[in-house]
DNA sequence: CCATATGTTACTCG
DNA sequence: ACGAGTAACATATG
């Protein structure tokens, strides 16, 4: 569920919250929410130590402790990071409950059970193959226009391989390749010099909307994406052609259309993003 | 019962 | 090796 705008969202706002904090004392309801080490291990390393700092990369969290661990999580569909008084109960699908010196619980829910922790001391044995994040310092036109060159593969999907560029997800793709005027299904090598560049700016003015926006928050259920304070975001209002199908498309006023790519909803204009063959 | 869901990975086939 | 397609993980909702 949470992609770059809503990760980067949460990490922001707990970081005043639980920087120099102390993790007092850990529940764990669903073990396999533990990737590695082992529950038991994982207690012991984690029990204790002062929070140090946390940051987003890709849609992962990593939060730096005192001694050499750091412990990264990925929420993946419908993980949330919420931080509440620690006299707050417990719900349903509360997996993993951290007990914070300041009288705070950050409770790790899952409705779905894909969300991971990995505590490990080496980050890049979970972030090390992950492409460039996309308003970072490193990502550059010509690297993004070389890749895309060597590749025919279909621009949605590749969009969404993380060692391709990190942090998009279904909704942030849909919504770049309709701001660029791209069909999903485009194969990468087939696409104009221009279309390229109007790509590139695409992704990272979408992403930037999400985080002024505080993420997209779809639907009234259990799973869907709330920030850390429990509130939702407001991008949900501003989707041009993520859930909008058969609504009249922004800039021609056709309907949206809905179609299925690489097993994922794909919404797009079939007006205003065309394939192009070579 | 069936399809779908903001993510990722393993596997098959051509 | 590459790329497309499928299933799997686990739960909820329409």
């Amino acid at each position: 569920m949470p992609e770059l705008p809503e990760v980067e969202t949460i990490v922001r706002d707990l970081r005043s919250d639980i920087v120099n904090e102390k993790i007092t004392d850990i529940i764990i309801n669903y073990e396999k929410s533990i990737a590695t080490p082992a529950p038991n291990q994982f207690i012991k390393l984690v029990e204790n130590q002062k929070i140090l700092a946390i940051t987003r990369r890709a849609k992962y969290i990593v939060i730096d402790l005192a001694n050499p661990y750091y412990l990264i999580m990925h929420m993946r569909m419908t993980g949330k990071l919420i931080l509440q008084p620690d006299t707050t109960q417990p719900t349903k699908h509360d997996h993993i409950v951290f007990q914070l010196s300041n009288a705070n619980h950050l409770l790790f829910n899952d409705t779905r059970k894909f969300g991971r922790f990995y505590l490990v001391k080496n980050t890049a044995s979970i972030l090390g193959k992950l492409g460039p994040e996309p308003l970072g310092d490193n990502f550059y036109f010509e690297d993004f226009s070389k890749k895309l060159s060597k590749t025919s593969r279909q621009i949605k999907p590749l969009l969404l391989d993380q060692q391709f560029v990190a942090g998009l997800g279904n909704i942030y793709t849909d919504e770049a390749l309709w701001e660029a005027g791209i069909h999903p299904k485009q194969p990468a090598n087939l696409l104009s010099p221009n279309k390229k560049k109007v790509l590139f700016s695409a992704i990272k003015q979408v992403l930037r909307k999400g985080i002024d926006n505080r993420g997209t928050s779809l639907g009234n259920g259990d799973g869907n994406y709330t920030s850390s304070d429990n509130s939702r975001g407001t991008n949900q209002k501003q989707l041009t052609v993520f859930a909008r199908n058969n609504q009249p498309c922004l800039n021609c006023n056709r309907p949206i259309k809905k179609i299925v790519v690489a097993q994922r909803g794909t919404h797009y204009c079939s007006n205003c993003q065309r394939l192009r063959k070579k």
